[in-house]
DNA sequence: CATTTGTTTTGATAGCTGTCTAGACAGACA
DNA sequence: TGTCTGTCTAGACAGCTATCAAAACAAATG
């Protein structure tokens, strides 16, 4: 057996893993990476669910504050879009292709 | 733009990802994946810890209950092991460099 | 400047989670 | 059968989280 991941490394991880861990908040992501421009404006995505504005703000602010997507506002919209920098970790993680030797990668990526 | 997860694929999914945001069980997962013969006892993995005996044990029930992970009592030890094909779905669904038809995809497999 | 619309922040609350200690259970073995 | 060791369950508790209503903030526009 080799070694695997480091206790900092696993900290690291498991917040994007935390951040993904929601039904609504993965759904956004979905819904902001399913965008043919690659950005979205919150008023569309609020359209989307059934829970209030404010609770849609905090699941954006949850996915920003673990670094999977960002925002700016233009005018009157704020638009979101996805990092894929921050999910590819993330995704080779679990490849289970290859995945003992992609926990050390991974560990030594983040 | 396409459609993206449904409400119930993504409930399906996001149970995987809440399972993984927790570093101790993120270690647990690595410490079974990095296994030559792919499972592990119980008392290799709480020596790596520094959590009691009963918080182990109720890191790996919450991989056994995400279906990440499952085990089996052979003698006095209990064997862990992982499996992939539940791992799959999930690093496929944050797979950038296809992310949105991944989504679809992992959507239909769930 | 006042108003309207889009978005976020604040404050509150019910429910969930990670951890512990204490105790229970399962198998091995004398 | 009794005892020892490995593992899990039960119960308790502090801290966190998802949600909402209400209020605040930002930009456009009358």
């Amino acid at each position: 057996m080799d070694e695997a991941l480091t206790e900092s490394d696993a900290i690291g991880l498991a917040k994007g893993f935390k951040a993904l861990g929601d039904p609504t908040r993965l759904r956004l992501l979905s819904l902001i990476a399913a965008r043919a421009d690659d950005e979205v404006c919150v008023c569309d995505l609020t359209d989307a669910f059934e829970v209030t504005g404010p609770t849609i703000s905090h699941h954006l602010r949850v996915l920003r504050e673990a670094g999977l997507i960002d925002c700016e506002r233009r005018g009157t919209w704020v638009y979101y879009w996805i990092i894929p920098s921050a999910l590819a970790p993330l995704s080779q993680l679990l490849d289970t292709s290859t995945l003992d030797t992609s926990m050390l990668s991974a560990a030594n990526a983040s």
